[in-house]
DNA sequence: AACAATACCGAAACCGGTTTCGAAATGATT
DNA sequence: AATCATTTCGAAACCGGTTTCGGTATTGTT
C-alpha cells in the first residue's frame, strides 16, 4: 500500500513550478528558528483555544482577569510575538508607508534624504507602522512604483517629496482615492494634506538680509520650473524686490537646476555681464557650492565682492571657506508632521484637508555682508 | 426574532476592544478601490478554483495550454494582482529585506546612506524584494531593532552596514541564525557574508602618493577605534611607511570620530606640533573638511603648506576650495555586490561564507602636492 | 428558589492566497 | 475495446492570526 501511494506519487505528472519561474527552487529552508511559537502553540499549552488567547492579548473585555493574566504570563515566558504577516492579513492593512526615492542626480549632494528616511522611520515607528522604500527606476513612468506598490497592495499610504507643481504622482493617488501626504505643494494642494517649508517667506527674509546690508543688485538662481517650491522662492525674492522698490533686473534671474553644475552655469552668466550682481541668492546649497565656485574662478572674492546665501542648510556648508550662510529648516519636524498628517489621514479618511506650513531660519554664517562699494543707500520706502 | 437578535447584540457584553488599545478605532475603512479583484472573483468568473487559477498564474505545469491562457487573459483584463501579505503569509516568507539606519550622527554630511538605500532598493525590486527601512533609538540597545524585526517575523535578512569590529548586531544574528550580509568586515568575518571596500589598500595608496610627491611627514587622523574600517585604514598607511621605511612618529596618527568636528581637532593637535606634518590622511571626507578648516584657521595654505587627503569620494567635495582630493568608490557597487550575496544565502543558507573586496580609487582633485620644503630625498627603498 | 442579566470562553468563519492530494477525463497502446 | 499512463482540474488543508456569534456558567434580583 505504501508502495502504491509512492508509486502514485513517482509517476503523477510533475505537480511542480516548471522552468517558468526559473530560479525559485531552493529556499523551502524555514528559519524558523526551535523557539518559535505560534499562538496555536500558546492555546493548546493553555487548554485554550486561539481565539480566546487572540483576545486575551489583545485587550478584549470579556477575557476574565485571571485567564488574561495567565495568558499574558505564558506569551511573555515563552516570547511569544504574533507573525505580523499573518496579522496584517486578518486585519486588512498593512501597517506599512511607502516612500519612493526620486531617481537620484548622479552626484547627489544632499543629506537630506537620508534625514528625511530616518525621521520619518521613527515617527512610524512610534504608530507601529513600517517604511517602504522603494526606489524608482528611471526607464519608467515616475508613477509606475506607486501604482504598483498599490495594486499589490504593500502599503497603506506614501510619503511623497520634492514635489512638482503638476505632480502625476499626485494625480495618480488622488484619483485612485489612496492616502498620501506631500513635502511640498502643488497644484492640486487644495485637495491633499501637505506639508512644507515657506520657502517664499525664508527667500523674503534673505532678501531684506541682502537689501538692508546695502546691497541694490542681487542676482537669484533657481531651481527648474518643475519644482513648485523653487518657484515659491524666486516668488519671495521677487515680491521682496518689489516692496523696496528694487529695479527688477530680468538678467539677474538665472535659472539653475538645484545642482553644482547648474550653479557654476549660472553664476558665470551673472558675473559675466558688465554690472554683475553683488550678492546672489540661490535656490539651494548645491547651487551656492557651484556659484562660490565659478566667483572663485572669475576672481571674486567672497563675501567683500559678492555675497551668497544658499538654501537647505547641508552641514558641510558650516565647513567651507567661506561658511556657507543659508536657510535652514529642521528635517526631524519636516518628517514627524508628515506622519502626523498621514496618520490622522489613514485613521479617518474623510476628514478635511489640512496642512502645515513651516518656516526655515536664515543662518548667518559668513559668506554674505556689504557690497564694496554701496552705490545708493537702502531706501525703506518707496519714494 | 430579528428582535431578539438585536436586543442581543445590544445587550451582550462588550466585545470590542477596551481601552488598553487607545486609540485604534476608526479605520475600518476599506481601501479596497471598486475595482479590486481577489483570486476568488476571478476563479468564480471562469468557473475554476481558487487552486486552479493560482497555479495556472504561477506556472505550474499541470494547467493545460487553454486554461492557462484564458486565465492569464482574464487576470491581465481585470487587472488582477494577487495580495502581497497573503501570499507571502501562505508561502512563508516575507520577501522583505531589513536596513536598520545608525543613529545619526549630529551633522552628517555624507550622502553615502541614502545612495547606498537607493542601489541596495533597486536590487533587491530585481529579486521581489522589498526594503524594510528601520531607524535606530539611540536609547535602547544596538540591537533591539532588530530583535524585534526577526521575531515578528517582518524581514527574511538584514543588511548592515558601518560595522564594528565587535558587533553586537552580528552577534546576534550570527547566534539566532538569521541571514544577513554586511558592508565591512567584523572580528567574526569568517562567520558570515560581507562586502567591504579595501580600505587598507586604498590607504597604502594614498600615503605612497603622498611619499612620492615628497612628503616625509604624514598625519593620519583616524576614526574611533569601534569602526573596524577605519582601523584598517590606518594599518595600511603604517604599513606604506614602514615600506619605505619612514619614521612612524606616535604624535602624527591622531584619533578622531569621522566627523568634522573630530577633525578640526586633530588637526590642531597636528599643526601645532613644533614639526608639523606636510600633509594628513583622514579617514573619511567628513573629517578632513574638519581638517581643512582648521588648517586654514591656523594659517596653513592647502595645499601648498599641507596636503589634505580623504576618503569616501563625496560629491561636494569637489567644490570646495581647494577641492578635496579623496578615495572614492561605487556605493552603486557595493549595494548591488551586497543583495547579491544576501539573495545567495536565502536561497541556500547552508552554502559557504563568502566575500568580496571592492577597492576605492584615488580622486585627485587638487588638495595635495607636493611639500613646500622637501627635507629629504625621496627614498624607494629602504637603505 | 426561580429567573433574568452578565461574564466568559469555544467554535467557526474569515483574510487571500499556495500547495498537496485525489480523481475524472483524456490519450495512447495493444 | 480494454487497459494503462498522462493530462487536467477540483477539493481541501494550510499559513497564523482576528473577529463574530452562540452557548454555558455564574452572578444578581425579587
Amino acid at each position: 500500500m505504501n508502495n502504491f501511494i509512492l508509486s502514485r506519487n513517482r509517476f503523477r505528472s510533475f505537480r511542480k513550478k516548471g522552468l517558468m519561474n526559473d530560479v525559485k527552487a531552493g529556499p523551502e529552508e524555514e528559519w524558523v528558528k526551535s523557539g518559535e511559537v505560534r499562538i496555536s502553540d500558546l492555546a493548546a499549552e493553555l487548554g485554550l483555544t486561539k481565539g480566546t488567547v487572540s483576545r486575551a492579548l489583545n485587550g478584549y473585555e470579556d477575557i476574565s482577569k485571571k485567564t488574561r493574566k495567565r495568558v499574558m504570563e505564558a506569551a511573555t515566558k515563552r516570547g511569544y510575538v504574533p507573525t505580523t504577516q499573518a496579522r496584517r492579513l486578518a486585519m486588512g492593512l498593512t501597517e506599512t508607508i511607502g516612500l519612493v526615492l526620486p531617481p537620484m542626480p548622479s552626484q547627489p549632494v544632499n543629506t537630506f534624504v537620508s534625514e528625511f528616511i530616518n525621521s520619518v522611520s521613527a515617527a512610524l515607528h512610534l504608530h507601529g507602522y513600517d517604511l517602504l522604500v522603494h526606489s524608482a527606476n528611471s526607464e519608467e513612468s515616475e508613477v509606475e512604483p506607486y501604482r504598483r506598490l498599490v495594486q499589490s497592495r504593500k502599503v497603506d499610504g506614501f510619503i511623497i517629496f520634492r514635489t512638482n507643481e503638476k505632480d502625476p504622482r499626485v494625480n495618480y493617488l488622488l484619483n485612485e482615492g489612496f492616502p498620501f501626504v506631500t513635502h511640498g505643494r502643488t497644484a492640486r494642494m487644495a485637495e491633499h494634506d501637505w506639508f512644507d517649508i515657506d520657502g517664499e517667506k525664508a527667500f523674503r527674509d534673505a532678501t531684506s538680509h541682502l537689501i538692508k546690508l546695502g546691497h541694490q543688485r542681487i542676482g537669484f538662481v533657481g531651481g527648474g520650473k518643475e519644482f513648485f517650491s523653487a518657484q515659491l522662492r524666486l516668488k519671495g525674492f521677487r515680491a521682496m524686490l518689489e516692496e523696496t522698490c528694487l529695479e527688477k533686473v530680468p538678467s539677474l534671474e538665472q535659472p539653475g537646476d538645484l545642482t553644482g553644475q547648474g550653479g557654476e552655469i549660472a553664476a558665470q552668466n551673472l558675473l559675466k555681464q558688465t554690472r554683475p550682481p553683488t550678492a546672489i541668492l540661490c535656490a539651494n546649497d548645491a547651487t551656492a557650492l557651484g556659484v562660490m565656485k565659478a566667483a572663485r574662478e572669475l576672481g571674486f572674492n567672497i563675501p567683500e565682492e559678492l555675497s551668497v546665501i544658499g538654501y537647505d542648510g547641508i552641514a558641510l556648508g558650516a565647513y567651507i571657506d567661506p561658511p556657507l550662510t543659508t536657510l535652514t529648516f529642521s528635517i526631524e519636524e519636516s518628517g514627524k508632521e508628515m506622519v502626523n498628517l498621514l496618520m490622522r489621514r489613514l485613521k479617518s479618511p474623510d476628514l478635511p484637508v489640512i496642512s502645515k506650513l513651516a518656516s526655515a531660519i536664515l543662518k548667518l554664517r559668513g559668506s554674505e555682508g556689504p557690497p564694496s562699494s554701496i552705490q545708493n543707500k537702502y531706501m525703506e520706502n518707496c519714494l
